[in-house]
DNA sequence: ACCTTATATCGTAATTATACGATATAAGGT
DNA sequence: ACCTTATATCGTATAATTACGATATAAGGT
């Protein structure tokens, strides 16, 4: 992070979430949440091929960067995905570098005219 | 890579883009290139306070995840934003995980009215 | 031919990420 | 109290990333 014009502190929490995703491993646990809904820890390990250990640093990460949800819930945690941060990023990234997309306008305008916030 | 289900090439591909931005100073390259539509390595090199060397590293790393473009230009190397690998991200990235967020809806909505292809 | 400018690549050091097993913690059941 | 289940964290080994300087390559000007 030596650059001569500092990030702005959208632009890290953006590269947080980005580099969390840019892990398969992490990218495929977004998925099968995605698709679970809500589920506790083990039953993400079981999905892969990895330790519990392994697992519960990946989450670790992907909780920092805002992209998922845990709760204790009795002896396990409950992990979902944390909607309002992957609405935000997806709405950044639908804004990101405009002047480089053909089609951009349009999704602009859209994001004005309906995105909530 | 040990995961269970393996992930679809398609995937693989937004992964490679995803990491490649995750990193601060790539992220920040990109936005450089964005303002400037073109411009020759030395003029990224001064944008930052990296070495030429990490620089080129950076940018080899854009390129081979197909979010930049560079082509020898005489004793340079001109390098602009790939409009087609970025607009293929940010549809991805439109796409991903629809059932988990609010507005998704019409998101998918536009992409299949306007977006190209 | 020689020098300058612009890049890429190589070798290498330092840092960070990824993975595992072992251990700690905490809740629920017997 | 004890055992099981579920997780997180610690310590640590290995692999990958990031950075630099040095060197190689290539084009253009003198």
């Amino acid at each position: 992070m030596n650059t001569k014009k500092q990030l702005q502190s959208a632009d890290l929490r953006l590269a947080k979430m980005l580099k969390a995703l840019g892990n398969p491993v992490r990218f495929q646990i977004m998925q099968f949440l995605a698709e679970r809904q809500t589920c506790i820890t083990n039953e993400i390990v079981q999905n892969t091929l990895l330790a519990q250990s392994t697992v519960s640093q990946h989450l670790k990460v992907l909780r920092e960067a805002g992209l998922i949800h845990g709760e204790i819930e009795g002896p396990a945690t409950c992990y979902c995905i944390n909607a309002e941060g992957v609405q935000w990023l997806k709405e950044q990234i639908a804004r990101w570098l405009p002047e480089c997309c053909s089609n951009s306008q349009p999704l602009d305008f859209y994001l004005e005219r309906y995105a909530k916030k």
